[in-house]
DNA sequence: CATGGGTCTATGTGATCACAAAAAGCGCGC
DNA sequence: GCGCGCTTTTTGTGATCACATAGACCCATG
């Protein structure tokens, strides 16, 4: 989900078994969990390894954050008080001290843990739960993704969402968070 | 996902293996994926059993089906020729047979199978098989909406989703999807 | 008759093994 | 030097086992 392994990397259960001081049973257990939510793909003969996604699936999985989490956050926003919006602003400083320091796993981390900090007063678990499957499939793509574009400012559409938080402003806050979301993306296929 | 299983059915990884004359083993792999996927809980102690699922969660799911659906109904739409629409209109009579048999089951599925094929054209497997997973949480509680209202008329909005195909209207394509996806939860938290 | 404790059974977990198939390595021939 | 076929190794699959624990059952006691 953080993007620590890049996209079309191998496992073996063996591997993921001794890496984690247990057997085989457990290694496979997880593999089969992570793979039903796409977070691994099994080949024709059983071999695991991330997904190299293609453009359209791209597409097709940052069309799905945006519907999920536009959503998500107008659910928040009638229960996103002061208290939700400060802690959102320290985690975006946050994000861009990760910038500053170039390092795209802590950004791709701290990115999720913004938006997951705003869903969770959304109070629905299942839409969050299909939200992080989505991530978790973007996962690997995303490191890509940032590792290439070499940017140094802190997310802008951050600042907006913040904004509308504050101004009860749902309208401003579903294109934002849209924004936000599809920005990446953009700049990947583009 | 067809509504077979009544909510809150226990499942034994034995009773599994042996239903299916295996052992444990890939009884417990298709748990766990199944349980990943949202379609099986499984408790503290490793019991597993189909979800009985709340009002809330209920309303949830409902509205990322709306979501999901009328997203896939969208991109279907410049793809869906007369040939498609003549086989959702041949699933659709069918659907309007096993309301008159009474078999929920068989309801059930070819509802599903109607949104299915439509959805299909969309080209967005990644999208599809995120509804599928909605349809699979939802499964067992569909039945027991389904085997509750004794419905007599085969489904109103099937034909307004066909009309509107045939149309090209987007719009009244989206309402009818949302209508269809949203009309049986009504029910059962109403 | 209800309730609590104790026993017994059922059940999930993790490890290990045998096997088949696929991948990788290797050497031979052209 | 380069394919091609064979051998060896790696790897996933399914079965089985030992073990710990949770649930069920039963009986005695208040």
């Amino acid at each position: 989900m953080h993007g620590e392994i890049a996209p079309g990397h191998a496992f073996t259960l063996r591997g993921i078994g001794a890496e984690f001081g247990v057997s085989m049973t457990p290694a496979r257990e997880a593999v089969r969990r992570l793979s039903a939510e796409g977070a691994l793909t099994i080949s024709s003969s059983g071999r695991v390894s991330t997904p190299e996604l293609n453009n359209e699936r791209i597409e097709e999985l940052a069309a799905l954050r945006s519907l999920i989490e536009v959503e998500l956050a107008s659910r928040a926003l009638p229960r996103a008080h002061i208290a939700l919006i400060d802690r959102l602003q320290s985690i975006n400083a946050r994000v861009s001290e990760d910038i500053a320091h170039q390092d795209a796993v802590a950004y791709i981390r701290r990115n999720l843990e913004f938006h997951r900090t705003l869903y969770l007063r959304a109070q629905a678990p299942a839409m969050l739960a299909m939200a992080e499957t989505v991530w978790l499939q973007l996962g690997p793509t995303m490191r890509a993704l940032y590792g290439r574009l070499r940017r140094k400012d802190p997310p802008h559409y951050h600042r907006l969402i913040i904004a509308a938080l504050k101004a009860g402003d749902e309208p401003s806050l579903r294109l934002a968070v849209r924004s936000d979301v599809t920005q990446g993306l953009k700049m990947l296929v583009g």
